[in-house]
DNA sequence: CCGAATCCAACACGATACTG
DNA sequence: CAGTATCGTGTTGGATTCGG
């Protein structure tokens, strides 16, 4: 079994779901990544990812750095400078973060392709031919 | 780079976070786990999963099913019967999976330890001593 | 420059009820 | 047995604004 059910039923918060829900969110695997390639600005890491918003950064950041993964040290300087670079905890994940990406690149045409494969299939089971929809009665709301 | 970036400025929907989005719900590795053991009946895994609603259940399926990673059989017999197995896709993606999981395991405790240095440290500098409290002009709302 | 606070939309998820 | 439909709720994340 993939998963300790014994833990899991414990509910004292299992361990998969506690890196899942961390690693899942919109953010953290794209900030460790460039986390990776050394330390890092926070107005660095802003460009790197340009998409990101400065609230989402911020929140991802202190996760990361609450979670032991991530260094955060403050320089007092003014202006204020603020480096983040990956403890060892983080360098330790990303060994394993690498197989999952690696499935990713390398799958995820066969994913898509099977999503194609399945939309169509679906508005076909769905959708009846056009010389029957004039009869069907399902309101559309 | 962890993340391939060319791909992900492509916007054409960066791998990592497709598969990310998947995995990362709260439900679809915990199935991958009970198909891990072999073909189940979705009654079966409604039982092995005693937490999980009719509807997520049947949603994660769905979704596992579009992305080819399971194979969903209907045997059209009274009662109905729907068998669901891993496909090859489903299984390559496991043996990343379980390496992601090995690391949650084994470091849970440690990232723990972590939260639990980081929450204490917020209080200690969030929290003013008790003797200053009453000047404490920042209102609580 | 770094980041906290607030407001708001979208969606994931759960509970419940209903269907073939 | 194996779902779908509907509703209500909490959380996620984006935009904007303010502060040190």
């Amino acid at each position: 079994m993939l998963v300790d059910r014994a833990t899991y039923e414990l509910q004292e918060l299992c361990p998969i779901r506690d890196v899942l829900d961390r690693i899942g969110d919109r953010w953290t695997v794209l900030v460790l990544s460039e986390l990776e390639g050394g330390t890092r600005r926070f107005s660095v890491l802003r460009r790197a990812i340009p998409d990101i918003s400065q609230r989402m950064l911020a929140q991802t950041l202190r996760h990361l750095e609450a979670d032991g993964l991530v260094l955060r040290t403050v320089y007092p300087t003014i202006p204020p400078r603020v480096d983040y670079e990956l403890t060892d905890l983080g360098r330790s994940l990303i060994v394993p973060l690498r197989g999952l990406i690696a499935w990713a690149n390398g799958h995820h045409e066969a994913v898509k392709a099977a999503r194609r494969r399945y939309a169509t299939a679906q508005e076909a089971g769905a959708a009846p031919p056009e010389s029957a929809r004039a009869a069907d009665v399902t309101p559309a709301q």
